[in-house]
DNA sequence: CTGTAATCCTGCGAGC
DNA sequence: TGCTCGCAGGATTACA
């Protein structure tokens, strides 16, 4: 579900209520994540206290006072909040970290558990295991090397922005909404843009996201930043879920297509497939 | 290298 | 009301 602005959202929201929180206790749920969490873990963190919490491209990462780190991603559903341990367990909750102090508690809640939470055991390992899957952040794409992989690549612009080799943190939503502002069509191939165009790609997926951020995510449905609070950049999405609504730009009905196996939603007029 | 589909899960809304 | 179907902010794998 979450996509960069939404995990950034969490990030920020979590950061002013857990570094400098002493781990107390740790509990762990019956059902397994997708990367199950080692039961060895747990037992080991107790005493151990939040230094940083940080994001990259879509993946959490909170870093603890013995340099091990929290590796967290939220799948489509995961939820991961701080919350007052006199607020009712919600169900679906798999884990959660008590903090030294008594009054709240780390939750990571997942209804479909297609996230996961690891222990890392510093930050060369992390690395490792982030950087061999991860581009660079959208805020700072190197124009020539970003231009060369769109320019010769054969996939379509649907695929390349939901690459996260290519591009980390772009998900379904966002990609939507970079090729609608860049005008450009989801199933055009990289190999055909302009140059111009590839600019005007590179410069909207910021924008988007950036945008997005300040509107502290997108609540389609389950999403909630890290103080449990929904997003509210959803009433600001120009394409995404917009099918059959007007066009913001020409009034057009939005139509939607199903490309990389994701649905795509684009302007018929103004994002003309490719003709160049 | 491409694209497509299936897989991991649960919940919800649409349609009958 | 109850059922089935399809779809959902992701990532990985198998296969044509």
């Amino acid at each position: 579900m979450p996509e960069l602005p939404e995990v950034e959202t969490v990030v920020r929201d979590l950061r002013p209520l857990l570094v400098g929180r002493t781990i107390a206790a740790v509990e762990v749920g019956e059902r397994k994540l997708r990367r199950p969490w080692n039961a060895a873990w747990g037992p080991t963190l107790i005493g151990r206290t939040f230094t940083v919490a940080r994001r990259r491209g879509k993946w959490i990462i909170l870093e603890l006072d013995d340099d091990r780190r929290l590796v967290v991603h939220l799948g489509m559903t995961g939820q991961f909040t701080v919350a007052d341990v006199a607020l009712v367990r919600p169900d679906h909750l798999h884990l959660s970290f008590a903090l030294r102090g008594g009054e709240a508690e780390l939750r990571y809640r997942d209804i479909r558990r297609f996230g996961s939470v690891e222990l890392f055991p510093d930050e060369a390992t992390v690395v490792a295991y982030l950087g061999a899957k991860l581009g660079p952040e959208p805020f700072d794409i190197p124009a020539e090397p970003f231009a060369a992989a769109v320019r010769g690549s054969t996939r379509n612009l649907k695929a390349l922005l939901l690459d996260q080799g290519l591009i980390a943190g772009v998900g379904n939503i966002y990609a939507d909404e970079a090729l609608f502002l860049a005008k450009l069509h989801p199933t055009t191939r990289g190999c055909d843009l302009t140059a111009k165009q590839v600019k005007a790609l590179r410069e909207a997926i910021p924008t988007v996201i950036e945008r997005a951020v300040a509107g502290r995510g997108s609540t389609i449905r389950d999403y909630v930043g890290g103080s449990g609070l929904r997003g509210e950049y959803q009433n600001e999405l120009a394409a995404y879920g917009r099918t059959g609504e007007p066009c913001l730009r020409c009034g057009t009905p939005l139509a939607m297509l199903r490309v990389a196996g994701r649905s795509s939603h684009f302007c018929p007029a103004c994002q003309k497939a490719s003709l160049t």
